[in-house]
DNA sequence: GACATTGGTGACGAATTGTTACTAATTCGC
DNA sequence: GCGAATTAGTAACAATTCGTCACCAATGTC
């Protein structure tokens, strides 16, 4: 029996991240008049020779006014989950927004992801695997810098970990586990926030350089 | 404007990885007559209705004759690769199936990574794909227990870490990590293999144990 | 029985990490 | 002006983890 392809209907659902007002929030779209639910992931079909994660962008650009840098897929969905747009298949990916960036139109709103409105099932599903997704990469990728401007303050870094890791971290180990791995330089800019000490900017500029192998961590599982 | 979906044509494309004579290899699946490569990943279209991974479980059965317990999205394509069958949209899948397992039948064959045949361009990626997230989960999740047998030595434990991180562990290292991740226990058999000292057998049992929480890693990036 | 080979573990020093405690620079209240 | 409050930044010590070496154990080979 000879392998075919089949012809169904595709859709990109896009999970736009950005740290609002010390939580992790989404961008979400007033769906058109008629839906079953009021807010739905901002989405849209590939154009006929888009890549997935050009058609990402475009779709964030409209809904946000701005493109993000980063994006990546946190799976493609088949099952039965009601889709806004009906799509059999849907390919969901997240994107990281710089805190502060993009101006959301008249029809987008940031929602906290511990407080977002009812959406389709398969909507809902595509926001936790992207959260999931963006918590467990964090520390192989860097993720949370995405989430900040290009200038930014070693406590507004700390913060963003914080945030996407639901914890508290300890500033002199941060630091110093930061500083051991030549991922940012100082400017010679700083920021005086009001109450003390003015802080130093810094901005995300990787050294090339091979970290020494360390062993197996069996630790780490998160299943 | 509205979003709407698109018609496109999907194949799902199966990565089948497992441990043979000390490289990892993958299964192939001869091409029918006049395709453009001899070989390629065992595909097909989801039935309708069905789920992504059951798709890949029933391609990977027919193709090897035994069913992986993992199966693990890693990426959908929509570029301009050539596939085999000329999908438009491919989503890739990696299976990973225990060392000695299954008997692939006339049509199908073992290629270690190392040394693939030519294939489609479309499925080369998705191949480069496979390897590079099996690497990078390797020390998040249980994978290398799915290259194993159900009970197997920690020798052999430890020769699927060295094949999936490509360098040499240390024994006594990689046995106290183990050790103190309660993630193996030992069962009352022991292996003969020719020469040495016997072994003892293990299996997979990992207790449930929140693993203390650790400061932030900054040296694990991969890019 | 000596030796080669593979399995398995104790222990020590080096490196990393968690924590405490301190100094620095600013605003606020008076 | 000046002390209290607040945020930034760091030194240093203790606890833990990690890499390594050294060794013992059990088997097959000659």
């Amino acid at each position: 029996m000879k392998p075919a392809v089949r012809r169904t209907t595709l859709a990109v659902d896009v999970v736009v991240l950005s740290p609002r007002s010390d939580a992790l929030a989404a961008l979400l779209v007033r769906s058109p008049a008629g839906a079953r639910e009021r807010w739905s992931l901002p989405w849209d079909a590939p154009l006929v020779g888009e890549a997935l994660e050009d058609a990402a962008a475009r779709i964030t650009s409209t809904a946000l006014g701005s493109t993000p840098a980063f994006f990546e897929q946190v799976g493609t969905l088949s099952d039965s989950r009601r889709h806004p747009g009906d799509a059999e298949v849907s390919v969901g990916i997240v994107a990281l927004s710089p805190a502060g960036e993009g101006s959301p139109g008249e029809d987008a709103e940031w929602f906290p992801l511990a407080s977002l409105p009812t959406l389709a099932p398969r909507h809902r599903t595509i926001v936790d695997r992207a959260a999931a997704v963006v918590r467990q990469r964090v520390d192989q990728s860097p993720l949370a810098f995405r989430l900040l401007p290009q200038t930014f303050t070693l406590s507004e870094l700390q913060s963003v970990y914080e945030l996407l890791l639901s914890r508290r971290l300890h500033k002199a180990s941060f630091r110093r586990a930061l500083q051991a791995s030549y991922l940012v330089e100082p400017t010679d800019e700083w920021r005086s926030e009001g109450r003390g000490r003015p802080a130093q900017l810094f901005r995300y500029a990787p050294k090339k350089r091979r970290g020494a192998r360390r062993g197996v961590r069996f630790d780490l599982f998160t299943e």
